[in-house]
DNA sequence: GTTAAATCTTTTCGCGCGTAAAGTTTTTAT
DNA sequence: ATAAAAACTTTACGCGCGAAAAGATTTAAC
């Protein structure tokens, strides 16, 4: 293999003995073209390692094959993993995923969505920053090139939306948290990033209202995605200034809930569902680790699968111009009990 | 703004009223013409949003400003926090990052090696799988492409390094714990995914020898990247095989830890340095959730700062031909700690 | 075996920009 | 003020490929 240094498609033709607009035919799409020729090309394929200029491909094709994936946060293990599914899904499609993170911060966001233009994608996946993000920016790229957000919705961005039902979540918990012992506390910040978090509250109110219990809500001061520390800081205040009417706190996310279980060690209460146990807590996502924490957290699992699916389903379709407006598709979660509550 | 549509850098030439050839040398560096000459281009640029084509731009430059980052494994933590690190430094120095995982798989790896190559990338930033990776690929890749490894090295491959003093990281920890309690047992995977293991095995070794200790090494099962179920599913059988000789547990990694602490919670054994507390448990990295374990972890600090600045600066010599065949630069850890041990 | 449909070849053009050469203008130096 | 240097304009070409049109060939259909 390799004898002669193919450098551009005119070559490769030529030693695969097919002419370049086929060849070019070829590289758009394999099953384009007749089984023999096929052939003929993926055998000199294999002799010579050719392969197509990107930048020259991607220069006058009108739509690439290139799709962004925009995530707020990548050190954020939760997102991580969506954006894992996601890559691995776009790929199986024949598409080629670029990875971006906004790390919390609106300008990065808006820059990516910039240098996103540029890259003329086929689509883009994004799970927007949220309460931080450039609204207006969000719709008009939402307006010019093929969308769906997902995780976290921007209203009126005229795009599919995946997600997971909120609502739902709490109600789940708060239902669960009821039928075996006291009834929740619910635990978040004060200024969430994020908009699920609205919701999740909103469940948790209409849950608690529903079994007819008084809610409590403790919010927690602090702003950006170190979710832990707001959770351990917020945590440890709260309890020293004996904010909880109740033995059991709901969190509003995982994160908090981890940050706030250090607060319990830190306190020295233990944390439970044993008799000796000062509280039981709850969180929300099913985070990677969450099921390592000391106790294992009980919270409600997101469907990573569905949503990182449902979410390139979605941009395939919409790729594909069976346009379908605005449609909102949300998965339910699932109790996931451990130790914690 | 945006009064007519600016199709291509000849419009934009027009309107600034510029010639073309000089536009474009302003956009591959703007420090390249007359202070007036800029000033009129940057106007223009304010007045119409114009952006050169990427592709068209890349098509005919021998030297692209792309860079690609690779790690291992995003949704560990540590390397989402180094990528992060990374990529703000890239950009700052005016170049365009883009973010690869290989996902724990070789073949994912190698994909990406290749289509790397067709980005015509400045440089790379190459944090490797380690023992599942496919050395020669990496090899060859380094001969073509300007690359620096991190994290783990690639003997002979002909890159400079950046990485951690491996051996230093076990010592520290080995001597303070001797210092402050029993000398520790080491808890490893039985065929760690990354060869800083074995150097942190033998950092332990030595300091244990040097302090005239016998040493233990425990040993786990299981392979991938889902340390943390490894850590716990190993620490449990080894707890209930009655293996550690000492009171004290050194972790490979805090991943690692992060599973042990949870086998402990699972044994109801109770971890920490007070009396009551039948282990103590430290790892090693200073994973960003070590500080929100319960209890705390005890650990040695990666220096990420460090490590993702040096990287960046050896890349950007090594492009700028400053050669210095086949550096090796390694950071010192510090020891943090905290409640564990 | 003939015909229509599908596929391939040949030819040609253009995308948006990098780059080089030659001539012109502006800036800097003396 | 004058010469030399620096920066600019004009012109022209090429990168590697997508795409379209017209003609030649293969395949499928009856």
């Amino acid at each position: 293999m390799g004898d002669t240094k193919i450098k551009n498609m005119e070559e490769f033709a030529a030693v695969s003995g097919i002419s370049r607009p086929t060849v070019s035919k070829y590289f758009n799409d394999p099953s384009s073209v007749r089984a023999s020729t096929r052939a003929k090309i993926e055998e000199a394929l294999e002799r010579y390692d050719y392969r197509p200029n990107m930048f020259a491909m991607n220069q006058n094709r009108k739509l690439t094959k290139n799709v962004g994936v925009v995530v707020p946060y990548l050190a954020d293990p939760f997102f991580a993993e969506l954006a894992r599914n996601i890559e691995q899904r776009c790929i199986a499609a024949g598409y080629r995923p670029t990875l971006y993170s906004s790390h919390g911060e609106q300008a990065l966001e808006n820059d990516i969505l910039e240098s996103l233009r540029s890259l003329k994608p086929a689509g883009v996946l994004m799970a927007p920053l949220g309460r931080a993000s450039d609204k207006v920016a969000i719709e008009k790229f939402c307006a010019d090139i093929p969308t769906v957000l997902f995780d976290s919705s921007i209203p009126d961005a005229g795009a599919n939306f995946i997600g997971s039902d909120n609502p739902q979540f709490a109600a789940l918990m708060v239902e669960y948290l009821c039928r075996t012992g006291e009834p929740p506390c619910f635990f978040e910040m004060a200024k969430p990033s994020n908009p699920n978090a609205n919701k999740r509250r909103q469940g948790y109110l209409d849950a608690m209202e529903r079994l007819g219990h008084e809610p409590t809500i403790i919010k927690v001061e602090g702003e950006g995605w170190d979710f832990e520390e707001i959770g351990r800081v917020g945590g440890l205040k709260a309890l020293s200034d004996k904010r909880f009417t109740t033995n059991t706190v709901l969190c509003s996310n995982d994160r908090l809930a981890i940050g706030f279980l250090a607060a319990c060690y830190e306190a020295r209460l233990r944390v439970g569902r044993e008799a000796d146990c000062a509280y039981r807590v709850a969180g929300q996502d099913d985070h990677p680790l969450s099921r390592f924490t000391c106790p294992p957290l009980t919270t409600v699992a997101q469907d990573y699968e569905a949503i990182s699916n449902g979410a390139v389903e979605a941009l395939l379709h919409t790729i594909e111009g069976e346009a379908g407006p605005h449609r909102v598709t949300l998965f339910e979660g699932k109790l996931i009990m451990r130790d914690s509550a």
